[in-house]
RNA sequence: UCCGGAGUGGCUCAACGGUAGAGCGGGUGGCUGUUAACCACUAGGUUGUAGGUUCGAUUCCUAUCUCCGGAGCCA
């Protein structure tokens, strides 16, 4: 009785009899020999069935085998350079456990709106299956990075009394006889939790109701955010960019095969080392002028401001010492300069836009409480928040990493919504 | 919300205002090493919707819906 075995396994059974079970990718025929590109979900291989070597039945299979089509195949594993996989399987035996109907995504061209429709089924082709590996490598980088660095993982609620970010952009839902808000950030309730913690992360979805059509937002994505007691913004620069290398050093090391299936360029990757280039916003706004933006103090930067920016490094870029007015009532003031506040923002090479949006938090509460008046923000809901200010408050700094966005980047994807299972954007919320 | 582009067999796309075509996928047949295999034959269409101009509209005009790309905002 052959062995059954996950087809990611196959190079351990050269020469030996084994059952894969999994679908029908795609098969070529040919007279007395044809050949079952077979996918089990651990990788794609080429199975090759012979006339003389098989029963008249299972030869006969070549014309009733769909795509798409689950079976279990036996066969001898045998050395194929030629293959991505570097192994084939030479068939025995076909057991077919279902006859797929008409499956509609062909190996061809497809519209976006088409496979995004498809994608319960779109997931099981080459690309998708390459990046949801990538992005659950990122994940799990993710978590041991922090892991291994004395954070604790403290995780933020989804359903919210109030806006964390502006309030423009919230979905709202029905909370019993009062309304909620979906969170846009876990920042807030991280920063309670580092007084009880020192050092935490929360990693879970945001959801953002901006109407956003690009190819870098979502309106449900994931984002972790550490938060970190006693760090200023240089230390949270500093973490920013081991953290950065150190996912793209992982998905590297650990993805090569999907990266490969991806195409992706990987001397790109292999050039994330720290140092990351850092400039500050006045030194962006030189460089832009010099490039031929008409740009001045106060503006913030938008996308092609941020492209010009990345391309002119092969690393992600860190822009900080923001303008105050441009950016959230939490970031801290530059102690040498009122008019800057002590924000980062990393932007990805290639394209790829902000990853990080990070920065040193106000400690005050006299300034805080400042702020939020003159923004014109609802105090009553903030009290709890004023409350870390007014019990043996502390510097701390925090940022926020976009996974799809960085996922996105490391596979060189052209839109994030391909980086997620089940992308949900302005117009769609199917499947 | 604003600006631009596109809606034609299951899918991806053609078609000067004059008989709607091709490739893939489906079906049938052929081929012993194929790499989105190839070759031959075959079925498959109220051209997004509603109006209008015209002898005649896939093509021109108006409205509307949907999708795509971008802007703003952000991760």
């Amino acid at each position: 009785m052959a062995e059954y075995i996950l087809a990611k396994h196959i190079s351990k059974y050269l020469d030996k009899e084994i059952t894969l079970k999994g679908w029908v990718y795609n098969i070529r025929k040919s007279g007395k020999i044809w050949f079952l590109i077979f996918r089990d979900g651990t990788e794609f291989i080429q199975c090759v069935v012979l006339k003389n070597d098989v029963s008249e039945e299972i030869f006969e299979l070549k014309n009733t085998l769909t795509q798409e089509s689950s079976l279990a195949i036996t066969g001898t594993v045998q050395e194929a350079p030629r293959q991505e996989a570097g192994y084939e399987l030479l068939v025995k035996n076909i057991e077919v456990i279902h006859v797929a109907e008409e499956y509609p995504i062909a190996l061809k061209d497809h519209g976006v709106d088409f496979l995004m429709d498809n994608r319960h089924l779109w997931l099981r082709s080459r690309l998708p299956y390459a990046i949801m590996k990538i992005r659950a490598e990122v994940e799990k980088a993710c978590r041991d990075f922090f892991d291994e660095r004395d954070f604790t993982l403290v995780d933020s609620p989804m359903f919210t009394p109030n806006a964390a970010e502006g309030s423009t952009t919230l979905f709202e839902a029905k909370y019993f006889d009062r309304k909620a808000y979906l969170t846009q950030s876990g920042q807030l309730y991280s920063e309670a939790a580092i007084m009880a913690l020192n050092r935490t992360y929360c990693f879970g979805p945001c959801f953002r109701a901006e109407k956003s059509k690009t190819r870098r937002h979502l309106t449900e994505f994931w984002m972790i955010e550490p938060e970190m007691a006693f760090f200023d913004i240089f230390d949270d620069m500093d973490l920013a960019e081991e953290f950065v290398e150190y996912l793209v050093q992982r998905a590297l090391k650990n993805c090569r095969r999907e990266l490969e299936i991806l195409d992706r360029d990987i001397t790109k990757l292999k050039a994330i080392q720290r140092p990351f280039p850092r400039i500050t916003y006045d030194e962006a706004l030189e460089l832009l002028t010099k490039k031929g933006f008409d740009i001045k103090f106060g503006d913030d930067l938008g996308a092609p401001h941020e492209t010009a920016i990345a391309e002119e490094y092969n690393k992600p870029v860190m822009i900080w010492r923001w303008p105050a007015e441009s950016k959230a009532f939490y970031m801290k003031r530059d102690p040498e300069d009122e008019k800057y506040v002590l924000g980062v923002d990393m932007i990805a090479p290639e394209g790829h836009g902000e990853i990080i949006g990070g920065s040193q938090r106000e400690e005050d509460i006299n300034v805080l409480l400042e702020r939020i008046e003159k923004e014109d923000l609802p105090k009553e809901d903030f009290e709890w928040f004023l409350d870390i200010r007014r019990y043996g408050s502390v510097p701390h700094s925090g940022f926020g990493l976009g996974l799809e966005r960085t996922v996105g980047w490391i596979c060189g994807t052209h839109h994030v919504r391909e980086c997620i299972p089940w992308p949900r954007t302005m117009g769609r919320l199917k499947p």
